[in-house]
DNA sequence: AATTTGTCCAACCGCCTTTGT
DNA sequence: AACAAAGGCGGTTGGACAAAT
């Protein structure tokens, strides 16, 4: 409905722009004192010159005392990265797994650092999965390959009881090469191939089809159930392969973690599957 | 030293949702 | 059910500052 919500510039006389640290201080003592109640009578109330929306935000995301401040942590950084890849540009819900840091300061921080380090990484910001333009067809190539050295290295070097995240260096390999067929084809390549059911992807394991690779080639597909299920069960709209075997979640940093199943692995209980089942239900 | 370019982030804008009448 | 007001959210902007030329 046009004009419904009065706009702070609309409203004459009122002040916009930077808050000075004496309007800071009306605020914080009014709001300590009485709560903010209802936003748009505060300033009146209160004594301030603003709209009732500008004191709101800057409350929210500035004066709160709850606010954390100083730079996001690596366990933050790989928290929003994977957030974003289940919920998109959803700050406000982001931010409600990161106490403290409010949805405009996560917002800022994707926009300055994440976004530009996933495009680093071959990797498209909106989907998590590789780009697959020709441009970065070369890139997402190296990028792929890396991983799966290091993807291999990491899961040699992993926790022995974890034998669910032990990957052979040819599995790390060929689910490399894996990632880059479906990045050039942009379909699931084991629909592609055939192998959306039980019994051809039996036989593509077992070495009966032709030109593949045997059991002992394949990476371990259970390791991506759970994301897999994930996917499967929501609407996510940023899903474009939901039946995907294939993790699109990536690690803050590349030297540590490149595969949410390793990064499972290496995170803490936030990040255990029953956290994420509950947090996209 | 001066100018240009890039980065960061607080704050605004406009749309959507929720709530109250 | 219809409407209006308020709250909430995500996208964008613009100014301050830093780094590069």
């Amino acid at each position: 409905m046009l004009g419904r919500t009065q706009r702070c510039s609309d409203e004459s006389g009122l002040k916009k722009g930077p808050w000075s640290p004496e309007e800071d201080e009306i605020l914080v003592e009014y709001i300590e004192r009485h709560g903010h109640g209802s936003w748009s009578a505060l300033p009146k109330v209160a004594g301030l010159n603003r709209c009732g929306k500008s004191c709101r935000l800057r409350w929210n995301n500035y004066l709160r005392p709850d606010i954390k401040r100083g730079k996001f942590s690596q366990q933050e950084e790989q928290l929003i990265i994977n957030l974003h890849a289940l919920l998109g540009n959803k700050w406000a819900a982001i931010a409600g797994h990161l106490p403290g840091r409010t949805d405009n300061e996560i917002k800022n921080f994707w926009n300055t650092h994440l976004k530009k380090k996933l495009i680093q990484m071959g990797l498209d910001p909106i989907t998590h999965i590789p780009r697959s333009d020709h441009q970065n067809l070369l890139t997402n190539l190296q990028q792929i390959l890396a991983n799966a050295s290091i993807f291999s290295t990491l899961s040699n070097t992993c926790d022995n009881t974890n034998n669910a995240l032990r990957l052979l260096p040819s599995d790390a390999t060929q689910l490399a090469k894996l990632h880059l067929l479906h990045n050039i084809v942009q379909y699931n390549p084991f629909e592609v191939l055939g192998l959306n059911n039980d019994s051809n992807l039996q036989s593509f394991c077992n070495g009966t089809s032709i030109g593949f690779p045997s059991q002992n080639q394949l990476p371990n597909l259970h390791n991506f159930e759970t994301l897999q299920h994930l996917n499967g069960s929501t609407s996510v709209a940023h899903t474009p392969s939901s039946n995907s075997v294939l993790p699109n979640q990536v690690s803050a940093s590349p030297e540590e973690c490149y595969y949410s199943t390793v990064n499972f692995d290496c995170m803490d209980v936030e990040t255990s599957d029953v956290y994420w089942k509950d947090l996209i239900e």
